[in-house]
DNA sequence: TTGCTATTACGAATATTTTCGTAGTATATT
DNA sequence: AATATACTACGAAAATATTCGTAATAGCAA
């Protein structure tokens, strides 16, 4: 079902979907250009091929293309998250999860949602 | 003081180092081989280009090189997961913790230090 | 000594990713 | 109608990362 995994700037790109939801090459650009220097066939052209890859999706709308995310933000996550913890960690999840929480501010809702999720892994075994 | 992110080659050359402390280059060529298909050569190739941009020193021991890395495990995580939480998940390094914690089995041991972490964290507040 | 082996240096081929120029086409403006 | 504007398609340059071949050198074995 899944496995292609985004290069950054199609991570970029998805980002900007998935909070858009639909967007034109135009409106995606506009947002890519905040951030950083970036032309508009430039764009054009990642869309293109994220669409190759079947990464986002397209329909005709009157002549322009309107684009969407075809893969999920959390699937995505869950692919780069499992790649990052096997090159960055030596498959150690929690190493990963104690280096995060411990060099980021949390707000007590955050912890609350931590503690809650572990509880719930407690069950289980 | 720090800053240069390694490629993913480099960081596979650095989990090597960081296990084996100090290695001659047909060392590390013989681990990354149990791994993956890589000649001697590239191996050679990559940590010069290590030394390099210093991310691995040497010395020289008799006719050959000892290499040892030069960034710790630790700040080069820290880098890692810094730079991974904002392409990935938008700066929301308690996003990365819940999705790293939800998908990955986590032993006893684990969770209690995680929960451990927590609360050190709630006194700070 | 002569040749075999292990090593380093280095250039360059290959692969991947990112970027943009140019051409073609359709719509809007004058 | 002529021109300007806004888009898509596509090839290819540029930048980055990976891979390896070849040459030079030193030690070792015969």
């Amino acid at each position: 079902m899944e496995g292609i995994k985004p290069t950054e700037s199609e991570l970029e790109i998805l980002q900007v979907l998935w909070t858009l939801g639909k967007a034109s090459v135009r409106q995606v650009n506009d947002e890519l250009s905040k951030v950083r220097d970036i032309g508009y066939t430039t764009t054009l052209k990642l869309l293109q091929i994220m669409f190759d890859k079947k990464l986002v999706s397209r329909t005709e709308e009157g002549r322009y293309h309107v684009y969407e995310a075809a893969v999920s933000e959390q699937a995505t996550q869950q692919l780069l998250v499992d790649k990052f913890v096997d090159t960055a960690f030596r498959g150690s999840a929690m190493k990963l999860v104690m280096q995060a929480l411990g060099n980021h501010q949390a707000s007590q809702e955050e912890l609350d949602a931590i503690k809650k999720l572990i509880a719930s892994m407690e069950q289980q075994s």
